[in-house]
DNA sequence: CTGTTAGCGCGTTCAG
DNA sequence: CTGAACGCGCTAACAG
């Protein structure tokens, strides 16, 4: 069946059929206005008959205002980002809008490009999930929130003025997850993180003070395993963290994120060590990666549906024309089997 | 900063600052007519002072053609359809169309909002990922396909006159992958499925048959696990399979996808057994999720990626006006470490 | 209750 | 090379 042809039945084909005027098609469409019953019978047939179906193109262009808002995102090789538009995909269609989505591919280039398609596609608002903002000239986004709301996700560290923002207080969150650590006699902990993220800094930065404030700290047992949301960042950590483990024998490790958690897992069981009774890990998300190993991650829930749920809540009250605001969520710690008390300080 | 009470500029606006005609920044803008230099870098100086940025909406509208395509989706808590959207995203951007995503959320009947939505947002085309075909009054998407052109990915059963399809032949993949664990001596082979995909449907038919010919064939030997891409897939596999492994003792599980394949590792090993020493385990799929888990998973490769890349070429040709076309992808095996021979056969 | 008309922002004839 | 005018499909006045 060849298509494309065949035009589609607007408002004025449904309006001929039905001998009515082209306002009254619109008023039984939207139903915003009375119609007489029999006349608004007529017209519904005539929609049926025509399979007429409304273009909404074209009514957002003489309302002067969209209904879709567009999502950009780093990858989705995590989990934790599925599940964040996951969140927002639910409330935004909850609300009758639709959602562009553009995946940016861990690439600051690619990310801006995102943004300005989304512009010019002119959407209601734009949501921005764990943005390069360190490796973005500043007024870009500034430029950006002048035209279009715009909500950044775990945007840890620049703030642009005129954006809201929904955030996880990872500093106090990564606090907690390290004094946990230390609480079951852990000194020796590995800090693993990876690049292109401000999340990872603001995480390290808990590290090193709370490390230094013990006076534990070793440059040697902070790791960068570069990108951190690829499709190759859990067998790369395992890769780089293998040799790092045996020569440092870590009594526990701090990922960044569940992929590198696992990464981890992988490593110990490779050097034959068990977890958690040789070493402990720790993962940080609690995205469903870590519900899928054995043993299941210990890790800090980001509770990526809230996240997505605030984040379109924010981004429908910026398009109404509130001002900008900034929600903070914080981090529960998930106790799940690959942590336990060190051996070492148990003796 | 409030915002949103200032109108962004339109072609008007530029051509007043610039001294010229609308038609003439259309002109410079589209770069499809020639425009004297002069009058030129007066236009262009003036989009640059006023922030013009095209209205896409208004220019489709126009055209009568739309460059954003729909995306339909059960679900993103199975790393194969993230990867299989990855692969659309990329493909899309790179011919300069956008992407609206929906997520059915395992539902049919808000997989048919979803694709009532597109219709309306007037997306030129639209992609529909392991559609509950099944479950949809027939007519459907006859009456989408009718309107825009369609291209299912992965719909294994009914037939929808006008659309395209791109498929993997899940049906020779699966019997590939019987034989290959019946070379290796097995004959208990668990056969696990969920609900809500024809593809599920599809590779039963090959376990029977298979079976069957051997003379194997034991009702008791195929389990259905209910939703099979949510995230409670891989703890309620394992709860359902546990119990069973045990009563049934087979020496390896078939599991129609990926997630059941690492639920029934987890089983495995929650019953002492060693996999693939004791049990073998096979997944389907080559999700990123099959090489996380240890041991990784032996899987048949479906190929999201040009699932995704090749869905998107028909679709274009498709929005061109070329006739529907059928594209079946051949499922390779992947050996990794989760299968081995059968034991007692090796005895 | 209903019809007529203007105009959303844009690209494209058709004349100059 | 440039401008004026039309129309994409729709809704919101404004009249009746």
């Amino acid at each position: 069946m060849r298509r494309g042809d065949r035009r589609n039945a607007t408002v004025v084909d449904v309006a001929e059929r039905a001998q009515v005027s082209v306002a009254t098609v619109s008023r039984v469409v939207n139903g915003n206005y009375a119609v007489r019953p029999s006349t608004r019978d007529r017209v519904l047939e005539a929609i049926d008959a025509l399979h007429y179906v409304p273009n909404v193109q074209a009514r957002e262009l003489n309302l002067r205002h969209s209904t879709t808002i567009g999502v950009v995102v780093p990858s989705l090789y995590n989990m934790f980002f599925a599940e964040v538009i996951d969140g927002i995909e639910a409330t935004v269609r909850q609300y009758h809008y639709s959602l562009i989505f553009n995946c940016a591919k861990n690439d600051p280039q690619q990310e801006v490009e995102c943004v300005r398609a989304l512009v010019s596609r002119n959407v209601a608002g734009i949501i921005v999930i764990s943005p390069n903002t360190a490796h973005i000239e500043s007024d870009f986004y500034e430029s950006v929130v002048a035209r279009t709301p715009l909500v950044f996700i775990n945007n840890g560290w620049q703030q642009i003025h005129g954006a809201s923002y929904v955030d996880n207080d990872e500093r106090a969150g990564s606090r907690k997850a390290l004094e946990y650590l230390m609480g079951l006699g852990h000194q020796r902990i590995l800090f693993v993180r990876g690049v292109n993220s401000d999340s990872y800094t603001v995480k390290e930065e808990s590290y090193r003070q709370l490390m230094q404030e013990k006076g534990w700290l070793d440059e040697q047992f902070i790791v960068n395993i570069g990108e951190g949301n690829s499709i190759d960042t859990v067998e790369h950590t395992a890769d780089t963290l293998q040799p790092i483990i045996k020569r440092l024998q870590p009594t526990a490790v701090f990922c960044c994120n569940d992929l590198m958690g696992i990464g981890a897992q992988n490593a110990c069981q490779r050097l034959g060590l068990r977890v958690p009774e040789d070493i402990s890990v720790m993962g940080y998300d609690n995205s469903s990666l870590a519900r899928l190993v054995e043993p299941k991650l210990t890790t800090m829930d980001q509770n990526m549906h809230q996240l997505g749920q605030n984040a379109v809540s924010l981004l429908l009250d910026s398009i109404k024309g509130a001002r900008s605001r900034h929600i903070t969520l914080q981090n529960t710690l998930v106790e799940r089997r690959s942590v336990a008390s060190c051996r070492k300080s148990e003796d």
